[in-house]
RNA sequence: UCCUCGAUAGCUCAACGGUAGAGCAACCGGCUGUUAACCGGUAGGUUGUAGGUUCGAAUCCUACUCGAGGAGCCA
């Protein structure tokens, strides 16, 4: 007997089968009973008729909810079942009987499905969720190996702040004070000097005390770095990349999205290239639109919501005051009070997606920006080392996998977009 | 760190100074096409903790604990 998936029983209408999960819900009326199977792959439903088969029924009857069983019988087209497809079982083994089910079909509070994560995502909206995450990640490998970039993953472990801003985790590394890695970037560009086109992927960590839907200790972030490619280069890079990452997970997750009730219109009217709004015309649409804003400061989560609220694709904006901005960052040679950086803004409100720029590749200014920035030097040798040997324009990016993910599934918070998150005082499970 | 809100049955909530209640889950029974099935019944409580006000507190006051949303910071 043939084990399929249940998202794969279309292709298998009116042959026997088996089926390997667990059980999801059960509906009786005294002498038929409907089964709802779970796999992981999608839902199938189940039915057995009393009078045809008792003593399968009587079995049947005892199995509790999230009981795992194997099942086998002929599939078929049913469109009053949920998924399309129905099956009418010849033979169940249960292997586990469950004990009393703690997350019912009910409605439950955040924090009681926080604390049984490792049960909540079996429901079928948090399974959407992480196959969709699954695809995104594949989706960004997939992309940049096309465009012959070299996976170079960066170290978790790192012995100071990348950008000496943000508060970091701390640990003991042998008696040395070590640190959780905020971002991957500065080994990057190392490695692009190398490679020529490198791109890291994985966790990265930050310890501010930050308590939003958009936050998350523990994050992953995908962070290219390419030699010889401007400015432009990497915008471009980085919008095809986000069109490439659209396409593949409306292609793969039409059901998925049904599930989680996502408007797929909004993903699907998106095109290339997208707008681009320098910082100086963002700050004035702020202006038109009655907020008030000082040229010079940083932009609050409302006024990206305000500014992406423009447009349909996400939007880039470009051209930063230098000063608020990290050391690294290239002096625009025109106008050196802003810098050759751009955040892309997602739409509908989800705020910043990726951020990047061309680096600073001039060993000079960057030294002076590393005393500006009152960084130990020391620490950053390797770094300026960067510049004295063969210097060449380079520019990356860093793109926040759970937003992104958040975004194309419309989901209110990113903690449901990874199957673990670790948010502000909650570590468990 | 700051601001706001919350904590009552396993879950989601009601009771707003006068005997703690409903729906769901559990358990028992009924129902031949259910869609979070439905119908009847049973059981289920030191109202987050500690103090105070009151004849009387889930309800009012104070502190604490835990959590949520937001700000700042960021992806």
């Amino acid at each position: 007997m043939e084990w399929v998936l249940i998202k794969n029983l279309k292709n298998h209408s009116g042959q026997e089968v088996e089926v390997r999960g667990w059980l999801y819900n059960k509906r009786s009326s005294g002498k038929i009973i409907f089964l709802i199977v779970r796999d992981g792959s999608g839902l199938l439903q189940c039915v057995i008729a009393k009078k045809e088969q008792p003593e399968l029924f009587q079995l049947v009857e005892g199995i509790t909810q999230e009981s795992s069983i194997i099942i086998t019988g002929a599939v078929r087209e049913e469109p009053r079942s949920p998924g399309g497809m129905e099956m009418q079982p010849k033979d169940i083994r249960i292997i586990s009987i469950a004990e009393n089910y703690p997350i019912t079909l009910k409605e439950h509070g955040v924090d009681f499905l926080a604390e049984r994560r490792h049960l909540w995502i079996r429901t079928p909206k948090q399974s959407a969720l992480l196959r969709i995450r699954s695809t995104v990640e594949q989706a960004c490998r997939d992309f940049l190996n096309r465009r012959d970039f070299v996976l170079a993953d960066a170290p978790i472990i790192t012995p100071a702040a990348c950008e000496g801003t943000t508060t970091l985790f701390e640990l003991d590394y042998h008696g040395e004070k070590a640190y959780l890695s905020q971002s991957g970037q500065l080994y990057n560009e190392a490695a692009a000097m190398a490679l020529g086109r490198i791109y890291c992927f994985g966790p990265t960590f930050r310890a501010e005390k930050s308590k939003t839907r958009r936050h998350l200790m523990e994050f992953w972030m995908l962070e290219a770095e390419a030699a010889f490619f401007d400015f432009e280069d990497n915008m471009k890079l980085q919008e095809e990349l986000i069109y490439y990452i659209i396409q593949s997970v409306l292609e793969k997750h039409a059901t998925d999205l049904k599930i989680l009730n996502r408007d797929v219109e909004k993903l699907q009217k998106i095109s290339l290239p997208f707008p681009r709004l320098s910082y100086t015309q963002a700050v004035e649409l702020l202006r038109q639109k009655g907020r008030q804003f000082e040229w010079g400061n940083d932009f609050g989560a409302p006024d990206e919501t305000a500014i992406s609220d423009n447009f349909d694709a996400p939007v880039f904006v470009h051209r930063f005051p230098t000063k608020i901005k990290a050391f690294y960052m290239k002096p625009d040679p025109s106008d050196p009070g802003v810098v050759l950086g751009a955040d892309l803004l997602a739409p509908e409100g989800y705020g910043e997606i990726i951020g990047g720029g061309q680096r600073l590749d001039d060993l000079s200014l960057l030294e002076e920006r590393i005393r500006e920035h009152n960084l130990p030097g020391e620490a950053f040798a390797w770094y300026t080392d960067l510049r004295r040997y063969g210097t060449v324009p380079h520019s990356g990016f860093g793109l926040g996998i759970e937003r992104t993910v958040a975004w194309l599934c419309g989901t209110e918070h990113v903690r449901e977009t990874i199957p673990f998150p670790r948010t502000l005082y909650r570590l468990y499970p």
